[in-house]
RNA sequence: GGGCGGCUAGCUCAGUUGGUUAGAGCACCUCGUUUACACCGAGGGGGUCGGGGGUUCGAAUCCCUCGCCGCCCA
């Protein structure tokens, strides 16, 4: 006998266990089983699962166990990333709070080391997290990007897109961060829009005939102007264009030249120009051949280009300090208020200075062609659709993507400079070595970048690398391309485009066919969780509480991809209670002798109820099988939850009770039979969103009558093909009628304040042939769940009974002892308005010449008889409503 | 400034291609411990579907417009 609940806290890591042991987590061996493959999205090596990963990880074991019960050759395959600068900077933090010496003291060499260190102490932490979680990955299959074989990887498609010329060295600005003193991508800049000041300085002309003013949110920068603009249009300033002005403090005299750049309608209209340290500036003075004047260092302080005074000063301080020399030179013109867009590093946090350096760039523009047109021709296909838009939006706008770092944790740039800086890209350094010896005729030292590649170059990689490219391995051959991609919108730009380039141009073939772009979760009130709000919901503390499934199966139902998750601990509250129920459920089953029959067919019951869930069986999974094959995870979800709690739990099983216990043996023996085989369905559809609980109670009744075909796992019993045909829409008209009888009735009862205790006899007034049938055959049943002493046939309702109509027959309950006539008269006329706004509605449609004209046959039809029976409902309640009045 | 998403019951959300009386869960109120389940059962109240306009026999659903909220890009 089952325990009278689930326990997760046992269950679910014996149960994980036995999984992983079987080994059924990777892909059947079958060469006629159809391959199914995802890749996950890797986690940063060193993380924690949060709930994102939790809603992520979910969706993907969801279809993957559904594939694999389809009997697919399903593999989920698993893996980290080595993370760059989010590694480099815990790992340095932490070196620091232990009084450690930095990086730099420490030399790479050591550094490096202490990062594997800290990946090894830490790096198991999220995959067993996501073990909690019940993720049916193939671990004999785990990658991580820095294993010698994705790093292999890496140095062939660097090489290869370098002999391409679709890698190339090149000098310009980048965005460079000054905490972690390294350059970063357009996509790793965040704009934040904070206050400022527009400040006005006047720059004197060199010939003593006045001055012209320039607006800066930026002061220090003008320590490197090397001009000012204009517009050439701009009549205030025409007769400057060609003049110079002399900088105060740096004293360098510089051109003003005319640029349709400057904005006369924006400050003064006159802009200052420093083409080293602004990204509109810089593409100005390429125009006008201006001098560029680096002058900051890699941490952001001002180099030696500037004045003695300024060397050696934060950026920051500089501002200051050039501020109040402007101000003590008289050549202050002005301070406003303003708030500007400001580039920050999204790691560190940092303003994100433009910066001129030497950098390894990917022609992206080249690569993003066959990416667009692939999801162009739905090659590849985005879950919802709308996800295209933003994908095209970016592709079509393609930058340059800068792919050097000037980090120690990732991959090494596979480029070795000669003594006179020729540069040999080769996979090796021995390579290296023979392409030098021949260029330069003899032994040279070579020396390798000292750069290594943005992480996301790696991961660009990832649907082929962990399947064992450049190898031509089988599993890239059967896997390849993977199927579906869920992941979140944050990461198209950065990796989903990134793997639709690489994937593309390396195996001419898409990386995955559909991209499901899954919700993003938030806190009950619609904020992003966030450490510093403190409202983060530990996905690992919410498993502690209600279980892996009641987690699991609330993001799946909340996962309508169209609209944020607002999260919250009632919702999975809820769901923990939903998987308690179906325990309790199949302890009924257990305890009323329901075990599965020998060569059982759903199709050849006989008894209504039966043959009614058997279709509702046969509906729900054709309903789910259609929605997880469409990624509809929610609406899996939903319907799973409907059938199995409002139908199979509030109907199916309180309707099988006295068959259950009657004295029928044939019907009982059926019963028991079809309540087990409804129920090992159940358990199968169920199984990929809650899978600890269904496949708890698979191995608790595995024991329960006649062997299952598929003695193993739930996990890789076969999934439920059922055939439209077990529907009988006369067992469904039947089910329907007693349903209906009993839920009205209970209605009138509690309404009129009918005592629980009180049983009449419940009157079948007017009905048809078929439906007394079906109420005489019934009627215990009817009797026991409507509490009433019988079901009797009356020719008409006798004084002071309550009439109620359902599917057309007119029932009534003999309580006027017990009631409240007034309390009756109200619910009375309350009906019969309800109907008769009803009828006005429906006839006014139906004596409209335009409706019965073009409406379709059949809604017309339906309008039709919709008014027919509610005219007939009404006059029989009217007249219930007459005599009630005359006894009053 | 451009784009995307959202606005439906007190709260969180469903509502296929326009077509019954717009649904569910939670919360709330009433009743109930009938031999699966109080992590339960039965019943009930609660919405002019963000505003306005249009198309249509018919609009929560399609179109236009305005408003508010959120996000992305510049």
């Amino acid at each position: 006998m089952l325990e009278k609940t689930f326990d997760p806290k046992t269950a679910e890591p014996r149960l994980y266990a036995a999984w992983e042991a079987s080994g059924r987590f990777a892909p059947v061996d079958d060469p006629a089983a159809e391959p199914f493959s995802i890749v996950i999205p890797p986690p940063n090596v060193t993380g924690s699962l949060h709930i994102g990963h939790a809603l992520n990880n979910t969706l993907q074991d969801v279809l993957i166990r559904f594939e694999r019960m389809r009997g697919k050759a399903a593999l989920w395959l698993p893996g980290t990333d080595h993370a760059g600068i989010a590694t480099q900077m815990v790992v340095e933090r932490q070196l620091a709070s232990e009084g450690n010496v930095g990086r730099r003291e420490m030399g790479r060499e050591a550094f490096v080391a202490k990062v594997w260190e800290w990946k090894a102490q830490s790096g198991g932490t999220i995959v067993n997290q996501l073990r909690r979680l019940g993720a049916s990955c193939d671990w004999s299959r785990e990658r991580f990007t820095l294993d010698e074989g994705l790093s292999a990887a890496v140095r062939k498609v660097f090489v290869t897109l370098h002999r391409e010329k679709l890698i190339y060295r090149d000098k310009r600005l980048v965005n460079w961060d000054p905490h972690f003193q390294t350059a970063i991508s357009d996509l790793e800049v965040e704009q934040r829009e904070v206050d400022g000041h527009f400040w006005h300085f006047a720059y004197p002309l060199e010939d003593g005939s006045g001055e012209i003013v320039v607006a800066t949110t930026r002061p220090e920068t003008m320590l490197g102007d090397t001009a000012v603009a204009v517009h050439p249009s701009d009549e205030r300033y025409k007769h400057l264009v060609g003049k110079k002005v002399r900088l105060p403090i740096v004293g360098r005299l510089v051109p003003i030249v005319a640029d349709e750049y400057a904005d006369p309608e924006k400050g003064t209209g006159a802009v200052k120009l420093t083409p080293a340290h602004d990204f509109n500036d810089f593409t100005v003075g390429k125009r006008h051949g201006l001098e560029m004047i680096n002058i900051l260092d890699d941490f952001g302080r001002l180099n030696d280009a500037v004045p003695q005074a300024y060397r050696g000063l934060d950026r920051s301080v500089a501002r200051k300090r050039v501020i109040e020399e402007f101000e003590a030179l008289e050549l202050l013109r002005g301070v406003e208020k303003t708030r500007h867009m400001v580039p920050h590093g999204d790691r560190s946090g940092v303003v994100v200075e433009p910066y001129l350096t030497d950098q390894w760039y990917v022609n992206a523009e080249h690569l993003a062609r066959e990416a667009i047109a692939a999801v162009e021709t739905d090659r590849t296909v985005f879950v919802p659709k709308h996800w295209e838009k933003t994908y095209f939006e970016w592709m079509r706008n393609i930058q340059p993507w800068c792919i050097s770092r000037q980090l120690w944790w990732g991959h090494r740039i596979p480029a070795w400079f000669g003594p006179d800086g020729t540069v040999f890209v080769e996979e090796t350094e021995e390579g290296a070595k023979a392409k030098a010896l021949e260029h330069y005729g003899r032994d040279e030292p070579l020396t390798q970048d000292e750069d290594v590649l943005d992480t996301w170059f790696s991961s660009a990689l990832w649907p082929f690398s962990t399947l064992g490219w450049p190898e031509k391995t089988d599993d890239l051959a059967r896997f390849y391309p993977t199927h579906t991609l869920i992941t979140g919108f944050d990461i198209i730009f950065f990796w989903v485009a990134r793997m639709m380039m690489q994937g593309l141009h390396f195996m001419d073939e898409v990386p995955f066919k559909r991209v499901f772009i899954n919700a993003l979760v938030r806190d009950a009130s619609g904020a992003k969780m966030s450490k510093s709000k403190g409202n983060v919901l530990d996905p690992l503390e919410l498993v502690d509480d209600f279980g892996a499934d009641a987690l699991r199966f609330t993001l799946t139902a909340m996962s309508g991809a169209a609209r944020d998750i607002k999260l919250s601990r009632p919702r999975i509250e809820g769901y923990r209670n939903f998987g308690t129920k179906l325990w309790n459920a199949t302890r009924f089953t257990q305890m009323n002798g329901c075990a599965r029959a020998p060569g059982f067919d759903p199709a050849a019951v006989k008894a209504p109820l039966n043959r009614w869930i058997v279709g509702e069986t046969q509906r729900t999974s054709a309903a789910v099988t259609a929605a997880l094959a469409d990624c509809g995870f929610d609406e899996a979800a939903n319907t799973l939850y409907r059938f199995i709690w409002n139908r199979f739990c509030d109907w199916y099983v309180e309707l099988a009770k006295p068959l259950l216990t009657g004295e029928d043996q044939a019907a009982k023996v059926e019963t028991q039979a079809t309540a087990a085989w409804a129920l090992d369905v159940i358990l199968a559809l169920l199984h990929p969103v809650m899978p600890f609980v269904t496949e708890e109670l698979w191995g608790q009744t595995a024991g329960l009558g006649a062997p299952r075909a598929h003695d193993g796992f739930l996990m890789t019993a076969p999934w439920p093909e059922l055939p439209a045909s077990l529907v009988d829409p006369v067992a469904d008209a039947e089910i329907a009628l007693i349903i209906e009888a009993i839920s009205e009735g209970r209605s009138v009862r509690q309404e009129l304040n009918v005592p629980p205790q009180a049983q009449p006899p419940l009157l079948v007034v007017e009905a048809s042939e078929a439906q007394r049938n079906v109420l005489k055959a019934n009627a215990p049943l009817v009797a026991r769940l409507l509490r009433v002493s019988e079901v009797r046939f009356v020719d008409a309702a006798p004084e002071g009974s309550i009439p109620y109509v359902v599917e057309g027959a007119t029932l009534a309950l003999p309580v006027a002892e017990f009631i409240d006539l007034a309390a009756e008269r109200a619910r009375l006329a309350k009906e019969v308005a309800a109907l008769a706004s009803d009828i006005a509605r429906t006839a006014g449609k139906l004596n409209n010449p335009d409706f019965v004209s073009r409406a379709p046959e059949e809604v017309v039809e339906e309008n039709r008889e919709r008014l027919a029976e509610a005219e007939a409902a009404k006059a029989k309640l009217e007249s219930a409503l007459a005599r009630l009045g005359a006894v009053a």
